[in-house]
DNA sequence: CTAAACCCTG
DNA sequence: CAGGGTTTAG
């Protein structure tokens, strides 16, 4: 987990690191890796900065006007030259410009306009790689470090990349003395008169070099591509190895998916939808591509539970019907022989991108389905690590299917060596799950997001065992769940109030938390539909399936995670399941309990009734609904309070000390009745102090006349609130009325 | 602008 | 008590 972070923020701080070093970024909507590779290749391209640049950029713009105007510059201020001379980075084509310079009496800017000008940038290219194979020929050869090459086919490479390259770069000196436009001038008789005119011999000698090196370079191209089939047969097999195994996963998935979700319910739907989709069997790859990506287009945006358990068997029907097309693949790729291998490498890259597809989503929703449920908020030990679990690839699936990713990656990462093969390398943009991307950011949000513990409970939902795991219990290793979950009786209120006393004991399981998934079922309609009428925070999201989903999960995340398991797919069974005893309405117990709280506090701060209130799901309407509780509570309360203290100056009371709040005065009683009905309740003493200091602040304002400002009650407000004291313990507790009530 | 308080009414 | 309208503090 360590390993994974910090390894991870390296390769991140390489990257920046990498791409900061003044070149200028291409464009930023090529995939992660791909990125990396280029930035790597730019790089050791590039070690001294930006004057190649320029270079580069003459080399390509300029044509062959433009370079005769600038060579008739050039020859009259060779100062220019010289500053255009020096070549940093580029040894061999420095000195080989410089001998060929000299050779040419200072013309050099002149090979631009040989022709070769639309080959510049190529030349570059090349050049760089050869200059960074010399110096680590692994960081040049792939950014992922294929360790199927050989260090001495590394340098044999390089060494004949190398004498390739030179050769072109002699070839573009010599198209300068025979290019057109030298010859058109007579630059044969400049040459000759040349401080250094190159013998016969010489010329003679590289004249066959000419012709001889470009057949070396073709020779090593040939072997370079029968290595890179070879190197490409063994990645297939590699790669269709891990595709079995992940289909085999992906099965077990399936298996578990069905037994959960639809063993109950939807057969004949099921049915329906296979026989459906079996029509399109022989446009399954733009069918799965295009529902998926649809998908992700337009129903991400409306996350109510219905359409994403539908998605969710959607994409299992996908994965059904691509684990056929694997093998007819494999089966195409063994009959065809390496001419197609090019074409046959691109689909397993599609194969691949699509069962990723899939399978990070099936995980994904896997992931959010089991660990969203436990509430959050008020059970910090476990919420953590759920929560890191769950975005952070703790999940050995999801560490495989990362690693699965990566070694795609390395198919289709662009090599060197592609540019020999000619290797048509797919577009950086087919790669739709910048994952690890994803999980960063996900997880860096996540480490700010964390909602402030709100105090321990003796007992709490989370610890119940979730119907998931309990009653099916994974058969792979990857989806089993990552904590233990004790089966733990929890003795929760039950809905109507009733003491459900005889369950309280801590330890004991609870008849009902074992015949939960029952009602369960029942519930999820109502539950579910129950709580979209709040969702508005239910968010639309763009992109794409895996990114979408995952964007969803952030966000959901970085949210309410109470309500993000709402929006979860899978949120009818599971969710409801906590909602007996996490309920999502105010009970008359809750009324109850709050008005015997007043009898403590008359300001009680939000989070004080979550904490107090630990038993219902917070959203904003509860949380309104309480405070207006309080509120109606103090509005009865300080109207009471001010009828009195009136009562009293009408009575002919003339001093606050004649005004007393005993148990056996008016006020009291009324009060009483109001907050403590049943009078099972004894009523703090504090209360009946603050009770008589309210009464006379309003006895005094009133005598005092304050009562003409529309807002005199403003200031004894600020006096009350001041006097709330700590509400005991005992109210934290769900069953606090069976307790308080019992004494 | 929003949440909360305040005020009124049913 | 709940709901709605108004005011107000941040």
């Amino acid at each position: 987990m360590p390993d994974h972070d910090s390894a991870a923020l390296l390769s991140r701080q390489t990257k920046r690191r990498r791409v900061d070093i003044g070149v200028k970024r291409t464009v930023g909507t090529t995939s992660v890796v791909f990125t990396k590779g280029r930035a790597t290749l730019f790089s050791a391209m590039n070690p001294h900065g930006s004057e190649q640049d320029v270079e580069c950029s003459v080399v390509q713009h300029a044509d062959g006007e433009k370079s005769n105007v600038l060579r008739k510059l050039l020859k009259r201020a060779n100062s220019y030259e010289d500053a255009m001379i020096p070549f940093p980075g580029a040894t061999i084509i420095s000195q080989l410009l410089k001998n060929n310079i000299t050779k040419n009496g200072g013309t050099e800017p002149s090979f631009q306009g040989s022709g070769l000008s639309s080959t510049g940038s190529e030349i570059h290219q090349e050049d760089a790689c050869s200059n960074s194979s010399r110096e680590s020929p692994q960081e040049c050869l792939s950014p992922f470090s294929r360790p199927t090459m050989s260090q001495f086919d590394i340098e044999r490479l390089g060494d004949e990349h190398l004498r390739a390259k030179r050769a072109r770069v002699e070839n573009i000196i010599r198209g300068m003395s025979h290019s057109p436009s030298v010859a058109l001038r007579g630059n044969e008789n400049d040459r000759e008169g040349a401080p250094q005119p190159p013998s016969p011999r010489e010329s003679y000698r590289e004249n066959k070099r000419k012709q001889k090196l470009p057949q070396q370079q073709q020779q090593s191209f040939q072997q370079l591509v029968s290595a890179r089939k070879e190197q490409k047969h063994e990645e297939r097999r590699q790669l269709k190895l891990q595709l079995e195994d992940m289909q085999k996963q992906l099965r077990q998935l399936q298996e578990k998916f069905y037994q959960i979700y639809d063993s109950t319910d939807s057969e004949n739907e099921e049915d329906g939808n296979l026989s459906e989709d079996s029509m399109h069997s022989d446009g399954m790859d733009h069918q799965a591509q295009d529902s998926v990506a649809d998908r992700s287009d337009n129903e991400m945006s409306d996350l109510d539970p219905g359409h994403f358990i539908d998605r969710a068997r959607a994409l299992i029907r996908q994965h059904a019907m691509m684990t056929e097309k694997p093998k007819r693949d494999s089966q195409r790729g063994k009959d065809q022989g390496p001419a197609s291998m090019h074409t046959e490498g691109k689909q397993l890259a599609e194969t691949l991108k699509q069962e990723l597809n899939t399978a990070m989503s099936q995980v994904v929703d896997t992931v959010v389905k089991v660990f969203s449920k436990p509430v959050p908020q008020v059970f910090p030990p476990l919420q953590m690590p759920q929560a890191r679990f769950a975005v952070n690839g703790e999940n050995p699936n999801f560490h495989a299917a990362n690693q699965r990713l990566q070694c795609f990656g390395d198919v289709i990462i662009p090599n060197p060596l592609d540019t020999f093969t000619n290797m048509q390398m797919p577009s950086s943009n087919d790669q739709t799950e910048a994952l690890p991307l994803v999980v960063r950011k996900n997880s860096s949000d996540q480490s700010s997001s964390t909602p402030t513990p709100v105090g321990h409970h003796h007992h709490h939902p989370s610890l119940h065992p979730s119907p998931l795991s309990a009653t099916v219990g994974f058969g792979s290793p990857s989806f089993r769940h990552p904590f233990p979950l004790p089966l733990m009786g929890y003795p929760f209120q039950n809905p109507l109030g009733t003491p459900s006393g005889s369950y309280s004991g801590k330890d004991r399981v609870s008849p009902e938390s074992l015949d939960l998934s029952r009602e369960a079922t029942s519930l999820r309609t109502k539950m579910s539909s129950n709580h979209m009428n709040h969702r508005s925070c239910s968010p639309s999201y763009p992109g794409s399936t895996t990114e979408g989903l995952s964007l969803s999960l952030i966000k959901s995340e970085c949210g309410d995670l109470q309500d993000m398991a709402e929006i979860s797919p899978y949120s009818g069974s599971t969710i409801s399941f906590f909602k007996k005893k996490k309920k999502n309405r105010l009970s008359p117990n809750h009324l109850k309990k709050a008005k015997l709280m007043f009898f403590y506090t008359r300001y009680p701060s939000s989070n004080m009734l979550k904490m107090f209130f630990s038993d219902v799901k917070f959203n904003r309407c509860i949380t309104s609904q309480l405070i207006k509780w309080f509120s109606n509570f103090r509005e009865f309360y300080y109207i009471q309070m001010e009828k009195f203290a009136r009562q009293a100056i009408n009575d002919g009371v003339t001093g606050t000390e004649e005004l007393n709040v005993t148990r056996d005065c008016e006020l009291y009683r009324a009060l009483n009745m109001h907050y403590n009905k049943a009078n099972d309740f004894e009523v703090p003493e504090r209360f009946l102090e603050v009770a008589q200091i309210t009464l006379r602040e309003f006895f005094n304002a009133i005598v005092a006349g304050k009562d003409v400002d529309p807002s005199w009650k403003k200031a004894i407000y600020k006096v009350i609130c001041k006097l709330d004291s700590e509400v005991p313990d005992i109210f934290k507790s769900p069953n606090c009325l069976q307790e308080l009530l019992h004494e």
